[in-house]
DNA sequence: AGCACGCCGACT
DNA sequence: GTCGGCGTGCTC
């Protein structure tokens, strides 16, 4: 006997407002085989388009409707576990995405379906050559150079160059796909496929040597493994100033869970950042280890789950979203430098790793160990609450001193008629250090790191055409760009309303380094930001030229902030500490604390004790005040008093729907909807604001317009679902055609 | 989002 | 007459 047996499947196809199980029939001929984890095809919609979906669970099917049949299997076997779909589940309704998105996450790209394949990709790059003699390429040019400019000016590149790879090409001409086609159809130009060359694997420490743990790291060490053999689900948050050594009880505690027989996760903001740590890692767990990093290509990415699902892999470092590795028997996650909102997921799923790390971990029965010199205010709160036990590591490795902190005033600099910024006392302690021999770096405090074209005159500032932004000078391309859409112009010679002469303005790296260069002419100065790391070189050429030529003075962005160890750097500068500290954000001053502090660690980390200048227009400043003393416990109490006063995370949630749309008004006309029906919803609860709507930080991107609505409440499944309920509505409601919206809980702005 | 169905105007 | 515009509603 065999009555009619159903999948209950998640679509890929599916949007958030229409996201829910879906039933499918499943072939007499595929019973055995259709199972929850396994991915098979099957028709949706009224075109019967095929998609991929996920199969959830298997039952008799009773009810009336005539359902689809399914249409083929993916996969040899199941590729989600059952404890990963509840996880995809849960992540639904945490976190409004789509139980597919959720799926995504967990999988590595390339694994996905697409047009009736999977996409694998190839290890190869798309090179372009010039397909006739240059001579006759350059006169076409000329030809186009009024019709076509954009085909023209790639043309020109070619005939300089011969061959390029396609994306450099179109980076430094502007030009699309769309401008490179029409040459290529005419023949003028060819493409052909390159093998890429291998990411070079991280360099291996040699030293693997047993970690001596001193004191102070042994009673952290034994306190946490105490508490992971009581075997009830349970985290920590190790809080160690910078160059405490919390790398070597990760080490250690990692050891003790193989030996169990169980497996860990280390997250790390991001791993090209700390190819140190990678390293010392390596050396230690060897052939067990599998390093999830962001250059990994589809293929190698794919190969890496394969092995760490095999279950040869015991130990999975890497970024966010290596919380998703599928490690069996997970005895521990350790997250390093968790105040880092590189953990943040801004697109859906818009996850926390902190709050999948913890589910894993309660579902795992694992452990979770959060470390940090400069904690976020939210674990910190946990921590006092009793959630997490806090551990502390007062004393740095070896007990070298933290640095001597200077702190210069930019306003009496002024005053005393230096505009440069380069204060006297930090051109002091640079003329100490060169002469010495020793090392200095000097940070600026700006994201992005591009500088921006001003017109002095009239003040003009080039904005994105489709977006709310200044355009960005690169000096690589000597373009102007939209770091949002992509978009692209050449730079003008002068001001296109008053034709006045243009000023670069910014970021001001290479302002820093002309500046250096003439206070010390003769002195090698090596530059890290987004435009010399975009070129040829890597972060880690510019690191290991720094290091190994012992060049003098490195001045970066925020890149130099994280991880790096050089025993010769004995001093450290924060051109302007301000920056970050004025915006309108709740996070602004943890930031800003959590940001000076880390750069203050940089320094004297050999035997030489070292020292740090923070420059600022406003040394009164209490945040900048407290990290020059490195006083996070001070900081925090101020701040937690501010957020409970605020009624912002972690003391109270903050919920954020966004809207975006072509038209302005019908984007704020939704919205005003939208907060009527969550007031009306939500006027019972107790404790809630609902504010907005507001512009987004960028009011524009890509021609849409995008307007937020607050919820500052406490997370309850009540307020999620309300949330989950009114947007699926709002998606389906036909006067909002046009507009898309989403909710992020807690987001990072 | 993506696709079919259906009801209107322009054109062989 | 019919081809195709896009407004409308639905997705097991």
């Amino acid at each position: 006997m065999s009555g009619k047996l159903a999948a209950k499947v998640a679509v890929s196809a599916a949007t958030y407002g229409i996201d829910r199980p879906y039933d499918y029939l499943i072939p007499e001929k595929m019973r055995k085989l259709v199972v929850p984890g396994r991915r098979v095809i099957v028709p949706f919609g009224r075109g019967n388009r095929r998609c991929e979906a996920m199969v959830l669970s298997v039952s008799k099917y009773e009810g009336t409707m005539q359902l689809k049949p399914i249409d083929s299997l993916m996969d040899e076997e199941p590729i989600l576990t059952e404890k990963q779909l509840k996880l995809a589940l849960w992540m639904r309704d945490r976190f409004f995405c789509t139980v597919y998105d959720a799926v995504h996450a967990m999988l590595p790209s390339g694994m996905w379906y697409r047009d009736g394949r999977q996409t694998v990709k190839d290890k190869t790059e798309s090179y372009l050559y010039l397909n006739i003699p240059p001579e006759d390429a350059a006169e076409i040019a000329e030809q186009k150079r009024l019709r076509a400019p954009l085909q023209s000016s790639v043309l020109k590149l070619m005939v300089q160059i011969g061959q390029a790879p396609l994306k450099e090409v179109m980076y430094f001409t502007g030009a699309s796909r769309g401008s490179i086609n029409p040459l290529l159809k005419q023949e003028i130009l060819r493409i052909e496929e390159m093998e890429v060359f291998r990411q070079p694997k991280y360099s291996r420490s040699s030293n693997a040597d047993e970690i001596i743990l001193n004191d102070e790291q042994r009673a952290v060490f034994e306190g946490i493994l105490r508490q992971m053999d009581e075997k009830l689900p349970s985290a920590a948050l190790l809080f160690g100033v910078t160059g405490s050594g919390k790398t070597s009880v990760y080490i250690n505690l990692i050891k003790e869970v193989l030996k169990k027989g169980k497996t860990a996760i280390v997250l790390v903001p991001e791993i090209a950042l700390t190819p140190q740590l990678v390293s010392v890692f390596s050396a230690h767990f060897d052939d067990k280890i599998a390093v999830l990093h962001s250059s990994l290509g589809t293929g190698e990415r794919y190969d890496e789950w394969k092995r760490i699902r095999s279950g040869d892999v015991k130990v999975v470092i890497g970024t966010r979203s290596a919380v998703f590795a599928p490690l069996e028997d997970l005895g521990l996650i350790v997250i390093d430098e968790e105040q880092e909102y590189t953990y943040k997921s801004e697109n859906a799923p818009r996850y926390h790793a902190r709050d999948i790390a913890k589910y894993r971990c309660v579902q795992s029965g694992a452990f979770l160990l959060m470390g940090s010199a400069t904690p976020s205010v939210e674990s910190m709160y946990s921590a006092e609450k009793g959630k997490y036990t806090l551990y502390t590591l007062k004393n740095r490795y070896n007990k070298k001193n933290l640095p001597e902190v200077i702190v210069a005033d930019m306003k009496k600099e002024l005053k005393n008629g230096n505009g440069t910024y380069i204060s006297e006392p930090l051109r002091r302690e640079l003329e100490k250090n060169i002469e010495s021999g020793k090392q200095s770096i000097l940070f600026i405090n700006r994201r992005g790191a591009s500088s921006q074209v001003v017109c002095p005159q009239c003040g003009y500032i080039f904005t994105c055409e489709n977006c709310s932004v200044a355009m960005t000078y690169h000096s690589a391309n000597g373009r102007l760009m939209c770091h949002y859409c992509g978009n692209s112009m050449p730079v003008k010679d002068s001001c296109p309303q008053c034709g006045g002469k243009l000023k670069f303005i910014g970021a001001g790296t290479q302002k820093i380094e002309e500046e250096l260069h003439e206070l010390f002419p003769g002195t090698e100065v090596l530059r890290m930001d987004t435009d010399t790391v975009s070129q040829s070189y890597s972060h880690e050429k510019i690191l290991s030229k720094f290091r190994d030529e012992n060049v003098p003075i490195l001045v970066g962005t925020q890149m130099v902030t994280k991880g790096l160890d050089f025993e010769n750097v004995t001093l450290v500068g924060v051109i302007l500490a301000d920056q970050l500290l004025y915006v309108n954000d709740f996070r602004a001053y943890e930031r800003t604390f959590s940001l000076i502090t880390q750069v203050i660690g940089r320094s004297g980390r050999g035997d030489i004790p070292g020292r740090a200048v923070i420059q600022t227009f406003t040394p009164e400043n209490e945040i900048i005040r407290l990290a020059s003393k490195q006083d996070y416990m001070s900081f925090y109490e101020g701040e937690i008093q501010l957020r409970k006063a605020l009624g912002s995370p972690p003391v109270t949630d903050m919920f954020v729907i966004t809207v975006t749309g072509i038209n302005e008004q019908s984007v704020v006309r939704g919205c005003i909807k939208l907060c009527n029906s969550l007031e009306k919803y939500l006027s019972d609860l107790e404790n809630i604001k609902v504010l907005g709507p507001a512009p987004a930080v960028i009011a524009k991107i890509n021609n849409r317009f995008r307007y937020r609505i607050t919820i500052s409440a406490e997370n309850s499944k009540r307020i999620r679902d309300t949330i989950a309920h009114l947007i699926r509505e709002f998606s389906k409601d036909k006067m909002n055609r046009g507009l898309s919206v989403f909710a992020d809980i807690n987001p990072f702005e």
